[in-house]
RNA sequence: UGGGGUGUCGCCAAGCGGUAAGGCACUGGUUUUUGGUACCAGUAUUCGGGGGUUCGAAUCCCUCUACCCCAUCCA
């Protein structure tokens, strides 16, 4: 766990902390109607990572209370997502459909509480009645049946004795509730279908909103964490719970915003159409963002996890660069897979002064991963290089082969270019080069040829042939909308790449780096040992092609964009004469008594405090700034103090018995207990300290304390005067004059 | 037009009244028989805009603005 922890873990602690919890349960609850994506790994490790950080416990718990959309293959999907991950669940598996009963039974319950109607409007007819964002809706009539009529109606939902759609269980809220959510949700829905877990046995089937809440405390959980989406449903959470009167230890409900990729899509819904629309292979596609893609792709569950650890958890709406993703699978393999010589598009090269064939000790690993092993790569006269790495006309800052440029043989010799033999169409076919013999690798004193760069090759004879399967981002744009937006060439297959036999015969691993190239996997499902395919996970980090393609996006400076102010809704005359009154007579700045002038409880609690005492502009600022901190949170009756005692605390402050800096501590404690200020500021002696005597010692130690500080700030880092009056301050309680100290730090370090 | 959220470097993200963390990306440099890795260095006078309070504001107050979510018998 990093220092710096994120919202939701601060909440646990401080619930741990207040003993509002004993034990931490989380939990995830996918509804089983889909394959598991990363944004999924993200929840994943919140959840499970939460439990574990604080010794609690997470439970997978399948969402499935719409039998019409789920499936058991998706149930496995998810369970083996999880697995993958490295994280455990316990014994069992749970699923919402396992508390369908008693989830039936707290219905019956808030029947019988009167909190809950059948109603039989028209599908419709309930959209209709529910209003709009502006308007209030209306209830249906049915809302007003008896208790009786309620009950039977329900029994005989359940019975079956109704079809889809004529009725529904309806939570009695609030039509006019600003919260849409709120309007009466439905709670249950006849659903005359097969559910993949409790077959026939049900045809209602109970909805998000009530049985999310019921399964998250039946389960026992602490902390019911879900995605940003789910804000306005958090009502409905603490409205059945609280209904039912579900108190001991109840969850909570807490969102974060849920993961986004760029290049990639991330809905189900849209990942659907991806499979289904044959524009992938399958949800494992390797270029899909789903966890079995990743897996199939190469994909580690480290770089997942590690991933999910980097980019945080908050709340503002994000979408995280998939450079973050690249770099840390690059991360993890670096240290863990073996290095491999394959080239991509081979070219030939005959080395016209080597005869006969040797094999070549090279080891797996570089110099700097601490890893044993090695193989024996088979060298002749016939090897194939790549393409790429032969340049007749190259620009000036490549490295590799050219006919003046010698280039070294990874792992072998060097060689250097004899001459380039090209086809009718001026395509080169073969390099005929030569090599010296004393340059081998490792043993390299007496060639004297410097070398740029050390390419990868393989030999002709022994070269095995393999299916490399290359891998572009699936969409063009950074935030696809769908299927138009699809990148036409995210897929290049390469069938005759050439590999070094070991890889094959040998195997050391599954995973491996194919030098200067990138990493790559043996594809799980498709690979054979008469047709070896393997899968590109990620390139190397290249700053070579980058400085080729410097043309690609400029990036454009963005101009600042300039903000319009909107219009301030106009001031009713009442408004407007009280505004006069406070910045013409009294003096006040124009903000100050416009902020007081528009609101009437802080108008009237001003008043009140300004007959107590006459400092009209102090008051006004305490009542503005520091009581509407106050009002914002609680109603005006709520406030534990009143407007005689900001008045004397203004007092305090205007004869100079505390500074600003402590008034404000008293104010809070005064919001918080309805103290008088005056015996508060007794009771903690919190008498402002303003002598220069008693200071200047402080400073002295402060500043002997902090030499680096001393000098930024003589080399003219003077914002750190801050700083400096801070930690005064703080060694004092708050109760040195903060202008005083100002004053003699200034002098002081003069 | 109502309600609920969110705006801190190109992308994530700490910070909760006293020196603007960290990661990715980027730019230099060192090491290197991978144009990789590792290492070093650089990169926000400023926190969506404007006002106010304060000795001191990303943090408190007012206001404007942009974006996201809510009117499925989906979750």
């Amino acid at each position: 766990m990093s220092e710096n922890k994120d919202f939701l873990r601060t909440i646990v602690e401080e619930d741990l902390k207040s003993g509002k919890y004993k034990e931490i349960v989380t939990r995830f609850p996918p509804e089983p109607n889909g394959f598991p994506h990363i944004g999924h790994a993200k929840s994943i490790c919140i959840n499970f990572g939460i439990a574990s950080d604080y010794h609690g416990h997470c439970n997978l718990r399948m969402d499935d209370t719409n039998p019409t959309t789920e499936d058991t293959k998706y149930v496995e999907a998810l369970k083996d997502a999880v697995e993958w991950l490295g994280f455990e669940w316990g014994d069992n598996v749970n699923f919402t459909s396992d508390y369908f009963s008693q989830i039936h039974d707290y219905a019956i319950e808030l029947i019988k509480m009167g909190k809950a109607y059948v109603d039989s409007l028209t599908e419709d007819e309930i959209r209709e009645y529910r209003g709009t964002v502006t308007e209030a809706g209306k209830r249906s009539k049915y809302a007003e049946r008896s208790l009786e009529e309620n009950l039977n109606l329900f029994e005989r939902m359940k019975n079956g004795e109704f079809k889809n759609g004529e009725h529904v269980l309806r939570a009695k809220i609030d039509m006019s509730a600003a919260n849409m959510k709120m309007r009466d949700p439905l709670l249950y829905r006849i659903r005359h279908a097969h559910h993949f877990r409790t077959g026939d046995k049900w045809c209602i089937y109970p909805m998000y909103d009530f049985a999310h809440c019921l399964s998250d405390y039946i389960e026992g959980v602490s902390h019911s964490i879900c995605t940003l989406e789910f804000e306005n449903n958090r009502d409905i959470y603490d409205w059945v719970l609280d209904t039912l009167g579900l108190k001991v230890s109840r969850p909570y409900q807490h969102e974060f915003a849920r993961l986004g990729i760029n290049y990639t899509v991330m809905s189900k819904r849209k990942l659907l159409e991806l499979v289904e629309g044959g524009q992938v292979s399958g949800w494992d596609d390797p270029r899909l963002p789903t966890i079995a893609g990743y897996k199939r792709r190469g994909y580690t569950p480290e770089s997942i996890l590690n991933f999910c650890d980097q980019i945080g958890i908050a709340k503002a709406n994000s979408m995280v660069d998939v450079a973050q993703l690249e770099f840390c699978i690059r991360d993890d393999l670096n240290t863990k897979v073996p290095r491999v010589l394959c080239v991509l598009e081979p070219l030939k090269v005959t080395i016209e002064n080597y005869e006969g064939s040797e094999e070549i000790d090279a080891p797996y690993y570089p110099h700097d991963i601490p890893k044993d092993g090695s193989r024996k790569i088979p060298f002749s006269k016939n090897i194939y290089i790549e393409r790429d790495d032969f340049m007749e006309n190259p620009p000036k800052d490549y490295f590799r082969f050219t006919p003046e440029q010698p280039v070294r043989l990874r792992h072998a010799y060097i060689i250097s270019c004899k001459e380039v033999i090209k086809d009718a169409n001026g395509k080169i076919i073969e390099i005929k080069a030569e090599y010296y013999p004393d340059s081998k690798s490792g043993s390299d004193d007496t060639s004297g040829i410097k070398v740029k760069s050390a390419i990868q090759w393989v030999s002709a004879a022994e070269a095995k042939k393999v299916e490399i399967r290359l891998y572009d981002r699936l969409f063009k744009d950074e935030a696809p909308e769908g299927v138009e937006d699809i990148n036409p060439d995210s897929l290049h297959i390469i069938k005759n790449a050439l590999i070094e036999p070991a890889v094959i015969t040998d195997k050391p691993d599954e995973r491996f780096q194919f030098e200067r190239q990138g990493y790559f996997y043996v594809d799980p499902i498709d690979y054979t040992d008469e047709n070896p395919v393997f899968n590109k996970i990620v390139g190397l980090k290249d700053s070579w092609s980058k400085k080729t393609k410097v043309t690609e996006s400029a990036p454009e400076p963005q101009a600042k964009k300039v903000q319009v102010d909107g219009e301030v809704a106009p001031m009713s005359e009442a408004q407007k004469t009280l505004f006069d009154k406070y910045s013409l007579e009294l003096g006040l700045n124009s903000e100050v008594a416009n902020t007081l002038a528009r609101d009437e409880h802080l108008s009237s609690f001003y008043e009140e405090a300004l007959s107590v005492l006459n400092n009209p502009v102090a008051l006004a600022n305490i009542v503005v700034n520091e009581v509407a901190r106050e009002l914002k949170q609680m109603q005006a009756s709520e406030l534990k103090f009143n407007a005689k005692q900001i008045a004397e605390l203004v007092k305090l402050v205007d004869d100079g018995t505390i500074s600003s800096t402590i008034a404000k501590q008293v104010f809070e404690e005064m919001a918080m207990s309805g103290e008088n200020p005056t015996q508060i500021v007794e009771a903690k002696g919190l008498v402002q300290i303003s002598d220069p005597s008693k200071i200047l010692p402080i400073i002295d130690e402060i500043i002997a304390k902090n030499p680096d500080n001393v000098h930024k700030f003589k080399a003219g880092n003077t914002k750190l005067l801050g700083f400096f009056v801070g930690q005064v301050l703080k060694a004092t309680g708050g109760k040195a004059n903060p202008q005083v100290v100002n004053e003699l730090v200034a002098r002081k370090l003069k």
